[in-house]
DNA sequence: CCGTATCCTCAGAGATACTG
DNA sequence: CAGTATCTCTGAGGATACGG
């Protein structure tokens, strides 16, 4: 199988996790959403441990199902700006869910407060 | 990398993906929530492009993160039941989210009923 | 600065067979 | 029936270099 099956189990949680599963999506998507827009290269730094190739591979990916929205402006040196447009937006309160979830679960969290 | 950084970014979410990310974990936990429990080869039945070994592996997983648990009655034949627990249908929530947004964004939800 | 192209590795996943 | 044990392999993901 190449890409996850869209309705693997016949079941419609499968295309949420086509559009946004695996590794990095949900965590593009909330860096997105909790800082609103973000430049390439901060991007880059708030996710250390993603590479060039796959950073750039999600946001096209996370373009075409219409997730994020790409802002160019032509100038030298580039500047480029994403942000979740209004698709996105509508994955915010799950998002936002999943990280007060790992707030509440998270081993560690019981401490640091 | 071989685990998936709890840590990531930073981040909150991150510990919510770590125990619930990947390929298959939301999609077994939906279909516990949705049919409250299931046995092992019904399970196997609702996810036809899972692999036995892939499947096994996962319910390990998801038991070690305390999210399910199993019930095993000592017969022959074996017969083994998983249900969420109580940090899993904490996520419960999540995924009916996930499971509508679906629905509302699947493009070809639009056409079929 | 923001990407793309290329090449390569390794772990995730498949197939199959075996066991309690 | 409900798993484990191997062995294999593919493709997602990493490293690196180049291009606009």
């Amino acid at each position: 199988m190449k890409k996850w099956s869209k309705d693997e189990g016949n079941c419609s949680i499968s295309y949420t996790l086509s559009v946004a599963g695996g590794r990095w999506k949900w965590l593009v998507l909330y860096k997105l959403f909790s800082k609103q827009v973000l430049r390439y290269g901060e991007l880059k730094k708030e996710l250390p441990s993603i590479t060039h190739k796959m950073l750039s591979q999600i946001l096209k990916e996370l373009q075409s199902d219409q997730l994020i929205e790409r802002k160019s402006y032509n100038q030298i040196p580039p500047k480029v700006e994403y942000k979740l447009n209004e698709k996105g937006k509508s994955l915010i309160p799950i998002l936002k869910m999943m990280a007060d979830w790992g707030k509440e679960n998270s081993p560690k969290s019981k401490e640091n407060f």
